[in-house]
DNA sequence: ATTATATATGAACAATTGTTCATATATAAT
DNA sequence: ATTATATATGAACAATTGTTCATATATAAT
């Protein structure tokens, strides 16, 4: 979306290469896959960003973090709300604070959650916004 | 966020109740709960959502999809780019698009992949916000 | 010190997932 | 009609994942 290069290729500039095993690829646009490659994030990035989304990508983490969005919530507020045990609560709220969507704050024994930043309500709205206006085949 | 109920609960109404099996369970702010529940969204809709990030939440996918955010691209391109065999990059990009998270348009033999809709890239940035910004507790 | 409460953690296991391999389908070229 | 090309699809299997169960830890109350 920055860049400026070319944004349609329709000239097919047909080719071939060999991966690092020696094994032969077939590249339709060469420079398509060029410009994919420049582009792309470091491996590591890549992942950390995976894993953001893998971690929003379970109902019982995604109905965590929707809770949290009406304001912070205690361990075993959130399992009767969901209806699952607070060892399995406790077990995803470690994953939602291992990537930074939630975070806690400790009254005596009891421990709040609550969503770490802003950017979470707004990745959830434009989610939203998604599944609401398009594709039907749902699975 | 839209709603103007309270959103701090810092009196504790501790109570319990019983599920649907009559097993008995704690809660701890009564209110908060409830508030919980009446916000929550339908259970089909946040499946979709779910799997919506889901899909999103794997290295090969998310990479596709960040490719495909600087232009289409053709099955074989995307193998090459991705170092996997078209097999895989097919199977990958069938559950994107299942998900209404790319589209495709063929042309002759191939068959030329592109991001559904402008939601994509704006999930995809807010992520990348997301991360650049916060816990460096990665795994 | 002892007990109760709230939550965290490790091991175990069924369930889900991503890739490979073999094969099928769709279009184009001869 | 036959062959080549580009992609799709089903079955199989190793790898990953979410919950449960048992146990540990941290704080508060007595």
């Amino acid at each position: 979306m920055t860049n400026s290069e070319s944004k349609s290729f329709t000239t097919s500039q047909k080719g071939t290469t060999h991966d690092e095993n020696g094994c032969h690829i077939r590249i339709v646009h060469l420079e398509r896959v060029a410009l994919a490659k420049r582009q792309a994030l470091a491996e590591e990035e890549s992942e950390r960003l995976a894993l953001t989304y893998k971690i929003l990508g379970d109902p019982t983490r995604l109905k965590i973090v929707m809770a949290l969005n009406d304001g912070e919530m205690c361990v075993c507020d959130l399992a009767a709300f969901l209806g699952l045990s607070e060892s399995a609560v406790s077990h995803q709220l470690r994953r939602l604070k291992d990537l930074a969507l939630v975070r806690q704050r400790r009254q005596g024994q009891t421990l709040f959650y609550a969503l770490n930043d802003s950017h979470i309500a707004t990745i959830i709205n434009i989610g939203l916004e998604h599944i609401r206006e398009g594709g039907r085949k749902w699975i």
